[in-house]
DNA sequence: CCGCGATCGGCAACAACCTGCCAAGGCCGT
DNA sequence: ACGGCCTTGGCAGGTTGTTGCCGATCGCGG
């Protein structure tokens, strides 16, 4: 199932797997030596599946955990559940995790001290798959990429505090933009005015990644806040 | 698990099952007695998942067919997705079912001999919960409504040849849409006029019983359509 | 009390979307 | 060929959503 493509002689390869697990065992070792961890995602889940959390969880726990730099970027969506972003600022506590928002559009990535590369796949039927790359050039250029992300994004406690209010009352958007009510009729309900409501839901939809309501509707379903 | 509540003794009660394989446990009998089944669905997940298929087929193959009335009322969307509308079309033939079509917003519901209904609940947070009711007054208004419903809808051929092209296109346009791009670019990418493109998405939120273009991004998604 | 910053919400101009109308053109049975 | 039937797509006029602007209001620290 595990399907590896040799490239030129550099001492760099591309490994394809298949599903968390096979991804936590080929790369658990990996993590228990880096001092340096990157990582990209749209959402809690993709790196934290109680498989994959528990096998890189226990790969770091024996560390110092001063000594490993973990810096973490996030799409905005993140925050706006409650339990996502308790977690969010737990793993920040617990471990020294950086965590920083970004508005970009960006594919869920992991990158261990600069030199290899995890690359996520569709997550499209079935197990999702895994490419892992060590071939230096390419390494090099998704780092450059992803410093690049990180320099451009915002702290999370900036971005925290720009949306707090939203967060509150985004449920009950999301609910009212759900059974199709029209804004007059929302805001209403709301006691907002027309103006406030669709300032709540173009914040939404800029959390969302979204440009259209239509896209925000099916982002809003795949992370389940409908 | 199962929770049943007695009510006034007139013979008829109301147990509340949780999950589908309890329910065909518990009602497998009476199918295979039945003569008149009607059922009211919006997917064809929710009576065809493999256990509940597999359970009432059995209960049903050892008998003639042509002895049971099977009337089944479907909401539009089934005909979008082509690997439904053929599925429906089998059951059609192989066993002589009736098949309907109706906008209406419908629970999920099935009649049996006009004697027992089974209501399913909100199937958000793991296993369904069902309600098989045997008060006659409440099968007797239950049944109403279903013959109501079942007038009212149009058959499925009728309503196939409505939608047959746009079956064709749907998957583009939800792509488009999925993808935030404006009605102008996406008719051009289609090579349609954006009046008949826009008549495409019409069709599309009214098959999907959508008021407004979040709400139909909400319900694709949700039934896998992007 | 005053000033400051932030939010609210009305207004207006604009963009996007929705839909009835209708002429143009394709398809089919006669 | 002809007439009926359907789909198309332009147009127009309407509704809904998007956004900048700005004065009103509130809370807070000085």
């Amino acid at each position: 199932m595990t399907n590896t493509v040799g490239t030129i002689r550099t001492g760099g390869t591309v490994a394809v797997v298949r599903g968390e697990e096979e991804l936590v065992r080929r790369t658990s070792h990996q993590f228990a030596a880096a001092t340096d961890i990157a990582c990209a995602a749209i959402d809690l889940r993709t790196w934290s599946a109680a498989r994959t959390e528990s096998g890189i969880r226990a790969a770091l726990c024996g560390r110092d955990g001063a000594e490993v730099r973990l810096r973490k970027v996030y799409r905005p969506n993140v925050l706006l559940d409650p339990v996502s972003a308790a977690h969010l600022r737990e793993i920040r506590d617990t471990r020294g995790a950086q965590i920083r928002i970004t508005p970009d559009e960006i594919n869920e990535t992991i990158l261990i001290d600069r030199r290899i590369a995890i690359l996520a796949g569709d997550p499209r039927l079935g197990e999702r798959s895994f490419s892992i790359v060590t071939q230096p050039e390419v390494v090099q250029g998704v780092t450059s990429l992803f410093d690049a992300a990180w320099r451009s994004a915002t702290t999370v406690d900036a971005y925290d505090a720009r949306i707090a209010e939203l967060r509150d009352i985004a449920p009950q958007v999301l609910d009212l933009l759900g059974r199709g009510v029209k804004d007059e009729a929302a805001a209403r309900t709301l006691g907002l005015g027309v103006r406030t409501y669709r300032r709540r839901v173009a914040e939404l939809m800029e959390a969302l990644g979204a440009s259209s309501r239509f896209q925000a509707g099916v982002r809003a379903r795949e992370l389940g806040l409908v």
